[in-house]
RNA sequence: CGCGGGGUGGAGCAGUCUGGAAGCUCGUCGGGCUCAUAACCCGAAGGUCGCAGGUUCAAAUCCUGUCCCCGCAA
């Protein structure tokens, strides 16, 4: 079959890299296009980019796929199917109705739950057990098409962001070769999503990652982790950003303010929260490299009872 | 040329503005105290102050260039 493929971050890389490796024949590939990102404004290509000129791939990087005269570019393409992955662009119907095997996606959650543009991390926020991949056929909602297949993936207690993105990044790149090969046996079957149980993540932003230490030092926990390791946690120390890296709920609770640093000394950083205690592990001073806490104290001496902004 | 912080014994920092003996809190090693200790006491080792030039009697500190790390923003 003639896949046209639509990714851009790193999530989409080892699916790329799947279907050109089981044989796919991959006529085309389409990703945002290279914006100035990183420390000196330098002009990047998304990681999918890279991977398809690696490949001798043909790249398109439309600013808006809708656009009338893109659409006619993918036309010509003649696509059978297309794959799209964390593409970054809503496709319109004029789109999805181009090939006629239509378009899969591939979604980072068991839907329905977590619907939307980053579920892995909120799952972790969240404090599921469990998450996984679903192959779906696109229809114009967001999220909302018929599924196709599943992946169960379980979320360790430490997990993070970054390491969940790994896992569920090459569980997607092993789930679609299966849909891909039933699609074109005849063999798979449609589910259509209930619309009871679903739930959307939304895009993370900066400020979610401001600490709000009146919160449950439990939830403050899977917060750090879930935006490990974007965008991160952060709270205020004298006036300065603190990134927080890691940190512990401890068993035991104590009197104090929310965000008091209930004790400082060599072996522990302890901030009092809404409920418990966190022992911070990790942290990051503005221009400084990450570091553990007893590091951090010996060159930053806090003082106790500080208040952390929250 | 997007804005900004920083590179000082193994770790994290001070000292740089106002040039003039390498400091602080730890760690490490040796010794002591102790039933014992991550506690306390005594002592020791360990640094081309990122790199290269320049100014000076004298540079971690001033000037020029260069490499590297990081926060913000995108």
């Amino acid at each position: 079959m003639r896949i046209v493929f639509m990714g851009t971050p790193e999530f989409s890389v080892p699916v790329l890299e799947a279907l050109v490796k089981e044989g796919h024949e991959v006529v085309g590939v389409v990703t945002q296009p290279d914006k100035p990102k990183g420390r000196g404004k330098a002009v990047l290509m998304p990681p999918v980019k890279e991977k398809a000129l690696e490949y001798g791939l043909s790249v398109y990087q439309p600013a808006k796929v809708r656009d009338a005269g893109f659409v006619e570019v993918l036309k010509g393409l003649n696509p059978d199917i297309m794959v799209v992955v964390a593409f970054g662009q809503i496709l319109p119907k004029s789109v999805l109705d181009i090939p006629p095997f239509g378009c899969v996606n591939i979604h980072a959650s068991l839907l329905p739950r977590y619907r939307g543009a980053a579920p892995i991390q909120w799952v972790i926020i969240d404090g599921e057990q469990e998450t996984g991949i679903t192959t779906m056929m696109m229809d114009p909602g967001l999220d909302t098409g018929d599924m196709l297949e599943k992946t169960v993936v379980p979320i360790a207690p430490d997990e993070t962001g970054d390491s969940l993105h790994d896992k569920l990044k090459e569980a997607g790149a092993s789930l679609i070769l299966s849909t891909l090969k039933k699609i074109e046996a005849g063999t798979i079957t449609r589910i259509p999503q209930t619309d009871e149980g679903t739930c959307y993540a939304r895009m993370l932003t900066k400020d979610m990652g401001k600490i709000d230490w009146t919160m449950e030092a439990a939830a403050i926990e899977r917060l750090v982790r879930g935006l490990n390791s974007w965008p991160g946690t952060y709270t205020t120390w004298k006036g300065r950003t603190l990134k927080i890296w890691k940190v512990q709920v401890l068993e035991e609770d104590c009197d104090g303010a929310c965000g008091e640093v209930v004790r400082a000394d060599k072996n522990s950083l302890l901030v009092k929260t809404g409920k418990g205690i966190l022992s911070l592990l990790e942290v990051q001073p503005e221009g400084k490299k990450r570091m553990a806490a007893d590091a951090f104290l010996r060159g930053y001496p806090v003082a106790e009872h500080t208040i952390l902004p929250s």
